[in-house]
DNA sequence: CGCATCCCCTGCCTGC
DNA sequence: TGCAGGCAGGGGATGC
C-alpha cells in the first residue's frame, strides 16, 4: 500500500503519539512478520523513550533514547493506528477497558500515558527490527537506498546523472529504489502522466543535452516532487483500508489521474485520450498514449 | 546489465 | 451461494 506520501503520513501520526513518551511494553502476537522478530527485539524496545521518528524512503526509524532505532517497512498492507487513552464520557469501568485487538493486529506498542500503537498487516509483506544507530546506513536493508526525491527537492540535473546511460523504461527506472527512494506503482503512474512522458520511454533517453531530454528532464522533477507533495498534503492515498495513524483516511485517490482508471478519459486539458493498462516488470502502469510521449 | 517470472501472504472482486 | 482466478500500494531471488 503505502508508498512516500503515506509513510510520511504515518510517520506524521506516530509522532504525536509517541515522541518523548516511553515504550512501555511490547506485545508480539507472532513471532514473525516477513521475517522473524529479532530474539532481543523486545528487550530492546521496551522502556525506551522514543526521542524523535523519521522517515527514510519508504522506512519508518523510531530514533530510541539507548541509541537504538526501531525501523519499520509497511510493506503492501501495513498501517498503524494509535488508540488514544485520553477522555472519554464512558464510565471509569468501561473506560479501563482494554480495546479488543483486530484481525493481524500483529505488534502493540504501550506507551507511558496509557495509549497503544498497533500494527496491522493482514498480507504481513512488512517488518521490523532494531539496529544500532551508529550502523544504520551501514545496514543491508539500508545501505543502497536512492535519495530522497523531497529533501533536498529533486532538480532536472540529478535526473540527468541518475539515468545515464540507463537502459531501462522510465517506469522501472523511477520504481528503483536505489536510484530515488519513495516513489511506488502510484506515484511512478501519477507523474510520467504529469510530465507527459510515457513510461516505456528509456530512462536514458532523458539525459542528454538534446532539447527535448533538458524539457523531459526537467518536467519529471517538478512533476515528482509536485505529486508528492500534493499527497502527502491529502493525507496519502486511502485504497482499501489505509488510513493515517490518526485513523483518518487519506484523500489524494481522488486525485488520481491515471492510476487506476483504465478506459477513462485523460483528464489532462485538450486531450481526448483514454487512459491504457499495459503491464511492466509484472506491475500494471497506467497512462495516456496520447499525451505521454 | 536489464528483464520477466515467481515468491512471500491475505483479502477482495469478478465471472461462471 | 460457492468457487476459481486474477489482482493488489513492496521487495527480493532467480534465471535468461
Amino acid at each position: 500500500m503505502p508508498e512516500l506520501p503515506e509513510v510520511e503520513t504515518t510517520r506524521r501520526g506516530l509522532a504525536l503519539a509517541m515522541e518523548g513518551r516511553s515504550i512501555q511494553r511490547v506485545v508480539l502476537n507472532r513471532p514473525d512478520l516477513r521475517f522473524p522478530i529479532q530474539a532481543d527485539f523486545v528487550r530492546r524496545v521496551e522502556n525506551q523513550t522514543v526521542d524523535k521518528i523519521d522517515r527514510r524512503a519508504k522506512y519508518l526509524l523510531l530514533r530510541l533514547a539507548s541509541g537504538d532505532v526501531l525501523v519499520a517497512h509497511l510493506g503492501m498492507s501495513g498501517s498503524f493506528r494509535v488508540e488514544s487513552a485520553g477522555a472519554s464520557h464512558e464510565p471509569a469501568t468501561l473506560y479501563r477497558e482494554i480495546p479488543r485487538l483486530a484481525a493481524h493486529d500483529h505488534v502493540v506498542f504501550e506507551m507511558s500515558g496509557g495509549s497503544r500503537v498497533i500494527y496491522n498487516d493482514p498480507r504481513r509483506f512488512g517488518f521490523m527490527f532494531v539496529a544500532h544507530g551508529a550502523e544504520l546506513d551501514r545496514h543491508p536493508r539500508m545501505a543502497g537506498i536512492g535519495l530522497e526525491p523531497l529533501e533536498p527537492p529533486l532538480e532536472a540535473d540529478t535526473l540527468a546523472r541518475l539515468f545515464d546511460g540507463a537502459q531501462t523504461s522510465l517506469k522501472a527506472a523511477l520504481l528503483d529504489q536505489k536510484r530515488i527512494a519513495g516513489l511506488g506503482n502510484i506515484y511512478v503512474c501519477e507523474a510520467l502522466h504529469r510530465a507527459g512522458l510515457s513510461p516505456t520511454r528509456l530512462a536514458g533517453a532523458i539525459s542528454g543535452a538534446g532539447q527535448f531530454a533538458r524539457a523531459a528532464r526537467g518536467r519529471l522533477a517538478i512533476a515528482i516532487r509536485d505529486v508528492l507533495l500534493d499527497a502527502i498534503e491529502a493525507g496519502g492515498s486511502s485504497l482499501r483500508d489505509f488510513s493515517g495513524a490518526d485513523g483518518k483516511p487519506g484523500y489524494f485517490q481522488h486525485s488520481f489521474r491515471v492510476y487506476d482508471r483504465e478506459g477513462a478519459a485523460c483528464p489532462k486539458r485538450g486531450c481526448n485520450g483514454t487512459i491504457e493498462r499495459i503491464v511492466q516488470s509484472g506491475r500494471s502502469t497506467f497512462f495516456c498514449r496520447s499525451c505521454q510521449r
